[in-house]
RNA sequence: GCUCGGAUGGUGGAACUGGUAGACACGCAGGACUUAAAAUCCUGUGCCCUCAACAGGCGUGCGGGUUCGAUUCCCGCUCCGAGUACCA
């Protein structure tokens, strides 16, 4: 709501309440308002606002809402008559029963990221966070300095507008590329190439962005028939669409210099449009496009023979006067959509009225999610809630029917943490003051560009608004590795049209056909073997479901990635932690490798960790498993033992290096078991470090040992001088290859451990009588003899 | 395609700042205890040559380079994973 009553001021660099926007257009129009608005805004005065109906001014500030609605193109499956997700749909089919999909346009919530975006790439720089994660958002954010240029339509006062960050280059366009979905694509069409760009168009829906995306070998493209010029010379461009270039991103339209990029030259060397050299260093364009700035401008009219410095200076000046377009910084990161044709999710708390949107009154929420008689949408193709009977606001108004996606949720939780029981704020004030931000977030770093941009986003709204205080919501994240999963495909054979058929073919004979691979659930897989009377009753659309099996059996395909519900791949951790206890299967996650690294699941190793466990549960017992630990001062070993272990699990709790405790945990026991130690003393810093590992085992041990309050235990204190060592075994090395390991003082100076190295008989024997050209010594470390 | 990450024994991994590669586990093999099994304990286990020991050679995805010395640094690839919007 809050975000539907807000535009963004980019004067004050913040959000501000629409109050204030409507009080400039009284005031002033909107001609001096700098705002994050749609592109399409029409200028006017304090009067015309006036003028305007309600219905005008409401439209108007739609444009300016941070919430709000926008076309946008969405995978439609007419089939199952609904909306699908980019993951959901394989090869232009649906995953589920393999029905075709096209992208369709249809009007949808957005949210106004992209406002923040020079706020969030800047926030990057002062939070505590890896910076591979940093380095993806600022890619996905993607600024870029250039222009924007106005080419007029020929025979027309329209004109297309095209961003570029060589705008240098302009005198080497030779053509320019409007998406196919570019909504002047129709009046742009000529009679003779009407046919061919509604074939490329059909084409084109086809494919999703993915797919688009992926293909970057085949040139593709069709001519409109119609030109515009080009402002800096006056020459005429002819238009073409094509689907390398998006809508959603800049204006939709690219001009093609096949001089200076290697896709533009691909496309005019397959429909034969000029290439034209701009740059005296330019020398290979025949074979190939040159994006240099080096050199001086050729073919370039009134930038001949200045720098790229230069030209882009006078170009941009140039412009400006020209009126035909101006210095422009572009984002490619594009609005978020924030509506869902899905039944799960918050309910958008908006009725239409007169086809314009209105938020219910705040009182009224919280609006909760009809009931209705099937998670499916209409025969219509409507989304769920359309099902509904009465969902209407006050008996008149229909209400949304899109829901809220995960992210409306996932964007702001941790606040709610700082203040759960409260029923009337998100968090009370006094709370959000005393926590302010999340120290330490771990998450995958599959939510890069996801999840965490949304949330600093929201985060950044927040506090324009006053209700949090912190800019950046983590302060340090660390990116713990994804358990992956073992996905099991099965695939199914398609037909001349690329249509998806009944029958499914076993892994080892799909070379054979043409076939998509779908997802199959793990549990009704057994060593590869798919189970055909369970696969038949998983999903109704398999109930009649041909098989072309090898050797009497469906063999399914197996891949590695990422544990998800959608992939069918999730194991559940419950029969674990039945056989072993929450405390193995807690350190086998940990033993399993470092923090950061992603891994398949795999229990393999989870019998050492629990053996570890009974292990040091028996250091506190005897043969007759009776409780037993001894008042006896605990020996040198026993304690060398002991401080060893409060060193290694200090510095790994610092760099989050888990597994290496484990380890060490192990070695630990190991040793003092072999010391027979019983010493209460040294077991009783053994259940205070193990603790934050294996906290039940060690919280029964320490009422063992007549203990409370495990949890408020000091951390033992280190004392290095129970590790002081007078010796240090040297590792000798001939040439860098180790030979053989020497004991030395530590006290040795170089000169008298040189000394005593080469006395050494065995280390002569090694040197075979010759004479050493130079030897390394690094004390504590190693001994190098160079021959 | 693009962005980001990863690759070390049969397996998970260790080696933190360029200094003994394979710690600690799993698995496997052999043995002890047991009527037997489970549990537990002991020994061995990177690969190759060798009956074995001694000794030797090769080894951190591949190909080069820097260095007395490289799993670690540099250049060029391959494969695997995550994200994705052909970003003008």
């Amino acid at each position: 709501m809050q975000l539907f009553n807000a535009w963004y001021n980019l004067e004050s660099n913040q959000a501000e309440n629409i109050q204030s926007l409507i009080s400039l257009f009284e005031k002033e129009g909107n001609s001096q308002i700098k705002a994050s608005c749609d592109e399409d805004i029409e200028i006017f005065s304090a009067q015309d606002w006036k003028n305007f109906s309600e219905k005008q001014q409401q439209t108007l500030l739609l444009k300016y809402r941070l919430t709000y609605l926008k076309e946008s193109t969405v995978n439609w499956c007419a089939a199952l008559g609904t909306v699908l997700a980019n993951d959901e749909v394989k090869d232009g089919f649906s995953e589920r029963g393999g029905h075709p999909v096209e992208q369709k346009k249809m009007m949808q919530w957005s949210m106004r990221i992209s406002a923040y975006a020079e706020r969030l790439l800047q926030g990057l720089d002062t939070i505590d966070w890896p910076e591979p994660v940093k380095e993806m958002q600022r890619n996905w954010i993607g600024k870029s300095v250039g222009a924007s240029v106005k080419f007029k339509i020929e025979n027309t006062d329209n004109s297309i507008e095209v961003f570029t960050t060589r705008v240098d280059t302009i005198f080497g366009v030779s053509f320019l590329v409007i998406a196919p979905e570019h909504e002047l694509v129709n009046s742009l069409t000529t009679k003779e190439q009407k046919n061919e760009i509604d074939n490329y168009i059909a084409q084109t829906k086809k494919k999703s962005e993915l797919d688009r995306m992926a293909d970057t070998k085949t040139t593709s493209g069709a001519f409109t028939g119609s030109y515009v010029i080009n402002p800096a010379n006056g020459e005429k461009v002819p238009i073409w669409i094509a689907d390398y270039v998006l809508a959603g991103y800049g204006t939709g339209a690219v001009m093609g210099v096949p001089s200076g990029d290697q896709r533009d030259w691909l496309f005019a060397q397959k429909f034969n449009l000029p290439i034209i050299q701009i740059l005296d260093s330019q020398a290979n364009i025949a074979t190939e496009a040159e994006a240099t700035k080096e050199g001086k401008y050729i073919n370039s009219d009134f930038i001949n023979g200045l720098t790229y410095k230069e030209a882009i200076e006078k170009l941009n000046l140039w412009l400006e006067t020209q009126k035909v377009g101006k210095a422009k910084i572009n984002y490619r990161m594009r609005d978020a959509i924030f509506g869902r044709q899905r039944y799960w999710g918050e309910p958008i708390p908006v009725y239409f009225k007169d086809g314009l949107p209105h938020l219910i009154k705040e009182e009224e929420l919280p609006l909760l999610l009809p009931e209705i008689d099937k998670y499916l949408p209409t025969e219509t193709g409507e989304p769920p809630l359309a099902r509904a009977e009465n969902w209407t606001y006050q008996d008149q108004a229909n209400y949304e029917l899109s829901t809220m996606p995960g992210w409306a949720g996932s964007s702001w939780y941790w606040y709610r943490y700082m203040d759960a029981q409260n029923e009337n704020q998100f968090a009370s004030p006094e709370s959000i003051a005393y926590w302010k931000d999340v120290d330490l977030y771990i998450g995958g770093s599959e939510h890069a560009t996801g999840h965490l941009l949304y949330s600093r986003f929201w985060n950044k709204f927040l506090k324009d608004l006053g209700y949090v205080n912190e800019e950046e919501p983590f302060k340090k994240l660390i990116n713990q590795g994804m358990i992956q999963g073992r996905s099991n495909f099965v695939y199914r054979v398609m037909d001349e049209d690329g249509k998806g058929t009944n029958t499914l073919v076993s892994a080892g004979l799909r070379k054979d056909f043409k076939t998509s691979a779908l997802h199959v659930d793990v549990n009704i897989v057994e060593n590869e073997i798919l189970n055909l009377a369970k696969f038949k009753t998983w999903r109704p659309e398999f109930k009649d479901a041909e098989f072309i099996l090898e050797n009497g059996k469906y063999i399914c395909g197996v891949e590695v990635e990422k544990m998800s519900k959608s992939k069918f791949n999730v194991v559940n951790p419950d029969d674990l932690i039945k056989s072993y206890g929450a405390d193995t299967l807690r350190m086998y996650e940990m033993f399993l490798g470092p923090l950061e690294q992603s891994k398949p699941w795999n229990t393999n190793g989870i019998e050492g960790v629990f053996k570890f466990l009974r292990k040091f549960w028996r250091l506190y017992h005897n043969e007759s498993w009776v409780f037993t630990v001894s008042n006896e001062k605990p020996s040198k070993e026993e304690l060398k033992a002991l401080h060893k272990i409060i060193k290694k699990v200090q510095e790994d709790i610092e760099r989050f290096s888990f597994n290496t405790s484990v380890s060490s945990f192990m070695i630990a026991v190991n040793e003092l078991t072999d010391l027979k130690c019983k010493s209460r003393e040294i077991l009783e810093n053994m259940v205070i470090i193990l603790s934050p590992y294996a906290p039940h085992i060690c919280e029964e041990l320490w009422h063992l040992l007549g203990k409370e309050n495990l949890s408020y235990a000091q951390f033992p204190t280190f004392n290095p001088s129970y590790l002081e060592e007078a010796e240090f075994a040297y590792p000798i090395s001939i040439n860098g290859k180790m030979k053989m390991n020497l004991n030395l003082s530590l006290s040795l100076s170089e000169n008298e451990a040189t000394t005593a190295v080469l006395a050494n008989e065995q280390i002569q024997k090694h040197l075979e009588g010759k004479t050493p050209k130079k030897i390394i010594f690094v004390k504590g470390k190693i001994v190098n003899i160079v021959i």
